[in-house]
DNA sequence: CCTTGTGAATATGTTCACAGCA
DNA sequence: TGCTGTGAACATATTCACAAGG
């Protein structure tokens, strides 16, 4: 296969992903929505200071088949060595830097409530590439006022403060109703991509990538297995 | 297909879905997860006063294809009319028994800091079948504070509770390093499935189903596709 | 007409099993 | 020996396309 990344015994270098004609990365999107669960898993191990493992210890930790491993990390390069395994802290800095997680992305906030404050005040995000660096709300009672570290803006700041920033990256964590109107002007304001905490489906221009999060999708998801 | 809930024109009956040889559902695992996303949208509708709706319609609305949607209710049974397509609050009420959130399940939460209170005061649960019953946390600081409209009770007291209460959820919302000691708690407890928002892949018994909530792994997701 | 429900065809994803190398 | 990387085999999921019913 192709060495799309660096070899693992060659020096860094700013390749990218290839991507083919159709401008399309060729590579399956559940592969890499699989690499982020690696990534934290190796982290782990290397916090508890392991030199090496293998596909089939992670496997084991992740509950995914060894051969699954392999073969996912195989379409971005070798990062292996036979007989051994891989090395930790090299493949968490591959990923990252495949994730683009080797720096940190600036994210918008919206929705100050309180699943904006635990957002904000969750401290998981600065070493794993992501800080929130602007929280905005429509409610002007709540103006100014401090959310982690971050002060609460007028949502009439958003477009400026977004390019400012250079934001590509939005969550949305205000009530339903407000929420698709809140993902058009975070679009028109330029931002790429959406994290959506409202329990709805948005309607977004194909270019836009939105992913969503809503616990009670998996609670009834575990509800339809156990009885009662 | 054989008929396995209950045909669109008969009164209400207590079938059970269908369970093969094996003890595994013969429904295929990812149909089972799409069901809330297509009651979340269908309650949505019914809410708009729409009397009937079509997969093509529900299809636009989720982005997904009509001819997905048709083949996963095949699975449950007819519940549409050709030329017609499907009466709204009939398809919301069979979904919600297939799913088995025609009634409220008490939900077990450890964890009051942020994200507890986030979820404690989260006013979606209830009309979506769940209600957070009761709140566990191991700072004495916090104990018997309120959490929404519960009070935190001591660790202790959860295998007593979770008995009383008859859950067979919990919310893990913990610190990432106290998550494997609670979900072993939990499981010792009696609880059947868990939700954890903690970053790390838990290890449990085969019978126990556990679902992930991890903003960070969407976000990695998403940086891959960025640029910069 | 329009829309469902569904076999058949296609597309995608996972696992097997082994050559090859440390 | 122990483990990777990978074609080939297998398993699963999605879409097509159409008969049949209102």
């Amino acid at each position: 296969m192709a060495m799309i990344v660096s070899d693992p015994h060659s020096v860094d270098q700013d390749e990218v992903v290839t991507v083919n004609t159709n401008g399309k990365s060729e590579i399956p999107d559940i592969v890499i929505g699989r690499l982020p669960i690696y990534l934290r898993t190796l982290e782990l191990l290397n916090r508890e200071g392991r030199e090496v493992t293998s596909s089939q210890e992670l496997g084991e930790r992740l509950g995914i088949s060894s051969a699954q491993i392999r073969k996912d990390l195989s379409h971005f390069g070798e990062f292996g060595k036979q007989g051994t395994g891989y090395n930790v802290p090299y493949l968490c800095e591959q990923l990252a830097k495949i994730l683009k997680v080797d720096h940190v992305w600036p994210i918008v906030l919206v929705g100050a409530g309180y699943l904006g404050h635990a957002l904000a005040n969750y401290s998981g995000f600065e070493n794993r590439g992501f800080t929130i660096a602007a929280v905005f709300d429509s409610d002007p009672q709540k103006l100014n006022t401090k959310v982690g570290t971050a002060r609460v803006q007028p949502m009439e700041a958003m477009p400026e403060t977004i390019r400012e920033m250079g934001c590509q990256i939005a969550t949305i964590a205000v009530p339903v109703h407000a929420a698709q109107n809140v993902a058009d002007r975070l679009i028109e304001a330029g931002i790429k991509s959406i994290l959506c905490y409202a329990p709805i489906t948005l309607h977004t221009p194909k270019h836009i990538r939105v992913e969503y999060i809503d616990p009670v999708i998996h609670f009834q998801h575990m509800t339809f297995y156990l009885n009662r």
